[in-house]
DNA sequence: TAGGTGATCTTG
DNA sequence: AAGATCACCTAT
């Protein structure tokens, strides 16, 4: 069992440090009974309310992101496209809406539930490579919204770190609404693991 | 490659 | 009050 990551990690005024940071950490959650584990190989950095591809964009405040305004190390969730729940760290101090979405984990334990949740048989990629797979194998819903990621039922814990040499950066997914910010590259993933959702 | 899904946001 | 949009996934 590695050592829970303090909430104050976590209120970083650099996301994309945070975002890099968090990559080879592990996340659990225990829900319903059952406990499982995932390396992180897949972030994405949110920056705030001059990012355009960023909830928070234009000092947006509404009731879906209202807690992207708060202290760093809460949970920001989110039902995406009406059916998946996107998992998202948020990060830097009160009033600085950034947030950090993990897009893919390796599963390490509770692959049982893992496969359970996604009602698939067989153990491969497709349990987890994406950011609204592996929620659904972890059991994270817009239930959770906001919790603290040092509690019991959702946490990160500390790993040996990822070298740089390891790490690629890339545009985000899915955001070409945000003009120029769309080529920022601040998605970061581990080269050559099979678990990043895709290249 | 196309369609499903529903909360959220915007417009009128 | 209605319509457009959307940090995606699954199956053809």
């Amino acid at each position: 069992m590695g050592k829970v990551i303090e909430l104050s990690w976590y209120q970083n005024n650099n996301v994309v440090d945070v975002a890099i940071g968090l990559l080879g950490k592990h996340l659990c959650t225990n829900i319903n009974g059952k406990q499982v584990k995932g390396l992180i190989v897949e972030t994405e950095a949110y920056s705030g309310v001059n990012d355009k591809a960023c909830h928070a964009n234009n000092q947006r405040k509404t009731k879906r992101n209202r807690i992207m305004f708060e202290p760093g190390g809460h949970a920001y969730i989110y039902l995406c496209y009406g059916i998946h729940h996107l998992f998202n760290v948020v990060t830097n101090v009160i009033g600085k809406a950034d947030a950090v979405l993990i897009r893919a984990v390796e599963p390490l334990e509770g692959v049982e539930a893992m496969l359970d949740r996604r009602k698939m048989r067989k153990f491969e990629k497709q349990v987890t490579n994406g950011p609204g797979k592996f929620t659904q194998a972890f059991g994270i819903t817009t239930q959770y919204y906001g919790t603290a990621l040092d509690s019991k039922i959702i946490w990160i814990e500390e790993s040996k770190s990822i070298s740089e040499n390891n790490i690629i950066a890339a545009a985000r997914i899915g955001v070409g609404y945000a003009e120029e910010d769309a080529l920022k590259p601040w998605r970061f993933y581990l080269k050559e693991n099979k678990w990043v959702s895709r290249f």
